[in-house]
DNA sequence: ATATCTGCAAATGGTTTGCGGAGGA
DNA sequence: TCCTCCGCAAACCATTTGCAGATAT
């Protein structure tokens, strides 16, 4: 059977740090958020909440090319968009498409549960600074 | 200015064995086969040529959850299914849907460049297996 | 009461890199 | 020729883990 998760100071300021902010940021990232409410909390611990939180639902780990993970606070099923040119990643306001799904099904005969999309390109804002510059 | 990418042994092999499957394999497995063929090919080099060769537009690196990276010997943008019975990744023979980029950039003003669609169920063969043992 | 969680620090493991020599253009 | 690539082995670095004591339920 499945480990039982208690609730710690730890795990409680990990996830509200998660909660408030919707900049997907790194284990690192989180652990020097945390610091300034723990000043000793271990880099340990916050991996091992972070995959704790994953495990219980309650946030998403996103694995990018980068050679280390961002996580989400927000554990609903959402769309992402990379900016190419500042780095962001920028969460988008879009229903989730279920008929890709179905196309899916119907096309290749597999049970499809979920997916995933990710969309890549230049922010807003970076585009408002590249037409300014020309 | 950017570097020049030279065509070598261990390279040509490297790419052979990629384009030769549709397994999505590891750094890893690419070394074992690789092996075969020149004994005292050196890990490093296979890394660097996966590099060189993503550089080169030749071959994509996939990052899913796990803690190490997929290469993809086939450069078009395609979708994937991923089996969560078996763990393989199958490449979907479906077409690019431009129209969701067309939707972000209508609903949110970025400029989309590309998109990545990444489908998560059973695959038919797992769910005939299922089948047979109910 | 007791199983889970913590800080600490060492280990892990996929990937990268510095080196001197080899080889492609 | 000259610049890139090679094999080798050590380094890198994000993440995991073993330990002994602390804490949540």
């Amino acid at each position: 059977m499945s480990k039982k998760h208690r609730m710690t100071k730890q795990k409680r300021i990990i996830m509200e740090i998660l909660r408030g902010t919707t900049s997907h940021p790194t284990a690192d990232w989180v652990y020097e958020q945390a610091r300034k409410q723990i000043p000793d909390i271990s880099l340990g611990t916050v991996y091992r909440n972070l995959n704790n939180l994953k495990e219980m639902g309650e946030i998403m780990e996103l694995c990018y090319g980068s050679s280390f993970s961002r996580y989400d606070g927000n554990p609903e099923n959402h769309y992402h968009f990379h900016c190419l040119e500042c780095g962001r990643v920028l969460d988008l306001d879009m229903p989730i498409n279920r008929d890709l799904e179905k196309q899916v099904e119907e096309s290749s005969g597999h049970k499809v549960e979920r997916h995933r999309l990710e969309f890549y390109g230049v922010c807003c804002e970076c585009n408002k600074k590249k037409q300014k510059q020309e």
